[in-house]
DNA sequence: CAGCCGTTGATTGGATCCAACATTACGCTA
DNA sequence: TAGCGTAATGTTGGATCCAATCAACGGCTG
């Protein structure tokens, strides 16, 4: 759609500050905020979200926040109901596999699409966050640094909205990684399938690449269907 | 997350009404009716949705103008930018690409998840779509059948948010349906496929179920970039 | 005459107020 | 005592009002 055109590259790209975390608009701010701390396992499943609560709590009217909640609920993230207000989705060992039945489907295809078009500059991204998780100790920096690796790798796919939804649902499963790290004794996130994925798509081998990372996803399920079984109800 | 308990089977569960049209909520109501006209391609891309003007003609207030704005703009089916209003979303090649890419990655594989599992009330849903759409003059309704069809061959998968994905993109396909059947000649959407999907669906063979459906998807995106590349610009 | 700047109009974002609904607790009745 | 009906309460949904922002127009200046 947007092209993206550059602005003609002028000295004033300094104050451009690819950081800035300026929200355009209330909603905006509450959204990410909300967003960030469901997915941080701040905010645990079953939680009621208050909207006056919430409203008071960051300082803004009762509107963005029922905007946020709007938005956060397309993105299956909060449940609403009318007059019942919105509550934190529910994680499960069902809604784990379901999640994985979607990314199973959406990044080898996206994978596949973007590995004969990838440029060397993306190439090296990707190698550098592979680096960069290995030295990593905080397991929500690790989350990002795996979104982003993944992303990096799916970026020459191009269609939009694939890449959207993709990237949506590394996000939610960022829900499930403390599980995944808990389970497999921080194993390093299998970086060997990240550099075998990474080698792959550098020498153009598209199949190659998807079949390792379809085995990467199974073996994310099979670790966090095994937590799930180990830990049956967490109802307390 | 919700075991959706069936309420103990009582004789009462008549009164259900699946077929209720009755909106909870003002927000609801907006929302159903914009993306029906959006779907129904009533809606053409690019045209500005003033809220003050929707929420008069609709007879309600703006407020549940701006919530039904921003579920849609989740779906991909309007744009917002902020303090600059909403659009409907453009459609273009690109994006058909797009959905196709998608379709093509979650159908076959909601219908490989079903076809192990599906019931024989299933199948029978779906034979009888077919044989509705044989005889469906409307191409409205018709691609309401061929949702309700693909559907009913994927119900059986479980995995509620994938089945969710795929009812929305399938419905997002909609608006390109008209070009499709413009395009092919009104070819009865292909049933051959339909029919041979669900043969091989009830015989348990999902890999054939699954490789007609991706051919299925392939001629579809076919026809569709045939059409755009026919009629390379629609900007009057 | 071209380009910049201030102003005006329209539209959206946000805040506040009111009404409708769901839940809970209480009291009455069988 | 169990069950139903009713009232109280807190929360959400909707309407209205005000402020902030963007686009366009017109005037000023070089």
């Amino acid at each position: 759609m947007n092209p993206a055109l550059p602005p003609p590259a002028s000295p004033l790209d300094v104050l451009a500050d690819a950081t800035a975390p300026r929200w355009r608009t209330a909603a905006e701010f509450v959204e990410a905020r909300l967003k960030a701390a469901i997915l941080e396992g701040r905010l645990a499943g079953g939680t009621p979200l208050r909207q006056e609560e919430l409203a008071e709590r960051l300082g803004v009217s009762r509107m963005p926040v029922r905007e946020a909640l709007r938005q956060l609920e397309a993105q299956a993230l909060v449940e609403m109901s009318p007059h019942r207000g919105a509550v934190v989705a529910e994680i499960s060992a069902a809604d784990a596999a379901d999640l994985f039945a979607i990314r199973r489907a959406l990044e080898p295809a996206a994978l596949r699409l973007s590995v004969p078009r990838l440029t060397t500059a993306q190439r090296e991204c990707a190698a550098a966050l592979i680096t960069a998780m290995d030295v990593e100790p905080d397991p929500g920096r690790m989350g990002l640094l795996n979104r982003q690796f993944h992303m990096a790798l799916y970026a020459a796919a191009g269609h939009p909205r694939l890449l959207a939804l993709v990237e949506q649902h590394l996000a939610a499963f960022d829900r499930y990684l403390r599980f995944h790290l808990a389970a497999q004794g921080r194993e390093r996130m299998a970086q060997e399938d990240h550099r075998a994925m990474l080698e792959a798509a550098g020498a153009g081998r598209a199949d190659t690449a998807a079949a390792v990372l379809e085995g990467h996803i199974d073996h994310a399920a099979a670790a966090i269907a095994a937590f799930f079984s180990a830990r049956p109800a967490r109802r307390p």
